[in-house]
DNA sequence: TACATAGTTCCAAATCTACAGAACTAAAAA
DNA sequence: TTTTTAGTTCTGTAGATTTGGAACTATGTA
């Protein structure tokens, strides 16, 4: 219920803008900011809607978007119907990895190009090898970096 | 002016939905799927305008935009007014490392949020660290990596 | 049963985007 | 000088996205 701070709206502001960046719809983006600055590190609906001024609607699908996306969860208590939404901070990491991971798929359709490019442009078809080359070696070794970091902290 | 296989086609198709996933508008990801499959390595304007059937103003803006981007470059011809445009393949290394030097904007945030949390909610807090904490590590490891791959190839 | 709570779903308006088509421009060729 | 070439810029539009408002639903309370 606590309101937020100047510097608190600000920082919604900043990191709802930066998130909007990497593809978040701008609700989105908003609420997410908000459960990773409010004093309360879980917020109800109405909570959520009244501080950022959101209609239900879009608070709903904000809401329901991050819950898709794994960006935030929820918890309730006993008796009280209401759903308490919190930032899951961690799917950061895990997300990241899924990233990477992606970065394969672009790596596939790269191949298949090679192995259809015509023959004669052999300046071009080396640099292309070089650059599969480089999104296998990068893929592998970050996968790596981020799995022991996962392990120095489990 | 070599028109293009079935094959070829579809490579296009297939490279151009991965690029439009990671934020290109789909005509500059059909124009930089083209250049990178096309028997020929640089195309003129009206070669890419005929190829992929596009009006002239759409592929001016994706040209254009490609350009801004980087992700191609043109070269000319003595007593030619035309531009031959190709794909910049190399330009991918550096993007990579600029996207992950990005994260730096991220973690600046980031800092600014933990700085102004609330001081009671410790587990929360704790774990915004272990995220800054994680990105750090992981934009400077992934810098290296690229770095010394880069190092190996020049 | 009636009412309040906690949302969801449907519809419509506003905004944004990518593209086509046509008009335009600047430089070279005829 | 007129025409051609090689594009660029402007205008309009179809489609997608985002949001608000209102109606709806499902569960719990009095």
């Amino acid at each position: 219920m606590s309101k937020l701070t100047n510097t608190q709206k600000e920082l919604i502001e900043r990191f709802g803008v930066i998130q909007e960046q990497s593809g978040l719809a701008p609700a989105s983006a908003r609420v997410n900011a908000l459960l990773t600055v409010s004093d309360d590190t879980s917020l109800s609906f109405d909570e959520i809607r009244e501080t950022l001024q959101l209609s239900k609607s879009a608070t709903s699908n904000a809401i329901n978007n991050l819950l898709i996306l794994g960006r935030i969860g929820y918890k309730t208590e006993l008796g009280d119907r209401k759903r308490y939404f919190f930032s899951k901070l961690e799917h950061w990491r895990q997300q990241f990895r899924r990233d990477i991971l992606g970065l394969n798929d672009y790596n596939r359709v790269l191949e298949d190009i090679l192995s259809n490019r015509n023959p004669e442009t052999k300046g071009f078809n080396t640099e292309l090898k070089d650059l599969i080359g480089f999104m296998e070696f990068f893929v592998e070794e970050s996968i790596q970096l981020i799995d022991s970091w996962n392990h120095k902290k489990s």
